[in-house]
DNA sequence: CATGAATTGAGAGTAACTCTCAAAAGAGAG
DNA sequence: CTCTCTTTTGAGAGTTACTCTCAATTCATG
């Protein structure tokens, strides 16, 4: 039983995995920036980060989540799970999230998020997980769309719309990551304008 | 040069390769049905056919492409080429070349198209592509909704609008792909009746 | 039928995973 | 501190999708 115990030092255990899984990302990133994606070998990311390839594979299930996988996501949800119930139109509160979690970003991790994601739409075995990424807050936002229509969320018509949103942001979000010019703020703006007067 | 050569008899090379690739398409649709995607390989797939495991890919770029593929695309995009300056509104011209195409295929291929959507909603390989897949056909749209809205295909806003388009074309198919019950015009129809009316 | 071009099979190679098993290392009890 | 129990790790073998090369076969054509 090693529940009770400060969240402050989470043991030693806790922290060499953390570490490790750190160590990994960030191997991955880099030899990704320097070879390509195509060109980095799981073995040559599990060299560099001094594990075995066996551990590479226990902290990451596919190669393609070293660049997938990030944090913003699971608070994105969050934020869209607080507010949801404020009153705002979906499309409001879309706004607000977005504003609330990627409006503060730190500059050198939107250039990561930025290089990632060019990354993700660039690259073909990356691109195929686009729609996936994507379509698993769609069930967040089904619950408020549904709600708002007073239809359970799997209705057809609650589909349709959720599947729009997503469909929009994941193109949108292929334009942004080629013009470094605009912020993600901005383009989801203009995106959230379309949507809302219909197509 | 052997170009000058009647429609009819497309020359005994041609007409051996339209039977191996058709074999190999049989042999995949009928292995699949057996034991599953993931649980039938590429060489039993070619053992069955009988062609060599490099000839399968000769054929078919990748496993996934023997249940991805299909001869409905194309025809959709060329009736969608046809109808788009008819002067119809886009959801009309969505409308029309359903009907024109899906609408009158065989029952058997229906029971085929239900089956393999099925599948691609459902394996993990194949979900991968479903974005990739629809998406191809972003840029017809594009060109017919760029051109009512006065703005170049490559707009941001026209962007969002196509991406929210087919985004809500992948979500209703897969509801679809579950209801035996329910024709895909019928989900078409609801589909666009929401696009229509705005998100 | 002879010659050139396309198609095929065989075989070796690569890379992303998966599984198993034994060694190593932290966690907790006494 | 030490003895267990549990978790994490590395090593190694195996599977599968896919790629490349090369020589043999097969069709097309003059």
């Amino acid at each position: 039983m090693a529940q009770n115990r400060p969240m402050s030092t989470p043991g030693l255990r806790e922290r060499k995995k953390a570490r490790t899984r750190q160590a990994i990302q960030e191997a991955a990133y880099r030899l990704i920036k320097e070879n390509g994606y195509e060109a980095t070998t799981v073995d040559q990311i599990a060299a560099a980060a001094e594990v075995s390839p066996a551990t590479f594979f226990r902290y990451f299930p596919t190669k393609e989540d070293t660049i997938i996988r990030d944090e913003y996501d699971p608070i994105m949800v969050e934020s869209w799970r607080k507010h949801m119930r404020d009153g705002r139109s979906p499309i409001a509160t879309a706004r607000l999230v977005v504003a609330e979690t990627l409006g503060h970003i730190s500059p050198a991790d939107q250039e990561l998020f930025r290089w990632r994601t060019r990354l993700m739409y660039s690259v073909p075995a990356l691109r195929a997980r686009v729609w996936d990424n994507f379509s698993q807050t769609q069930t967040v936002f089904a619950e408020l769309i549904g709600e708002q229509l007073g239809l359970p969320a799997n209705d057809i018509r609650v589909l349709a719309t959720t599947g729009g949103f997503i469909g929009a942001l994941i193109s949108v979000f292929e334009y942004w990551s080629d013009r470094p010019e605009l912020s993600v703020a901005e383009v989801i703006d203009t995106t959230l304008s379309v949507l809302e007067q219909g197509i």
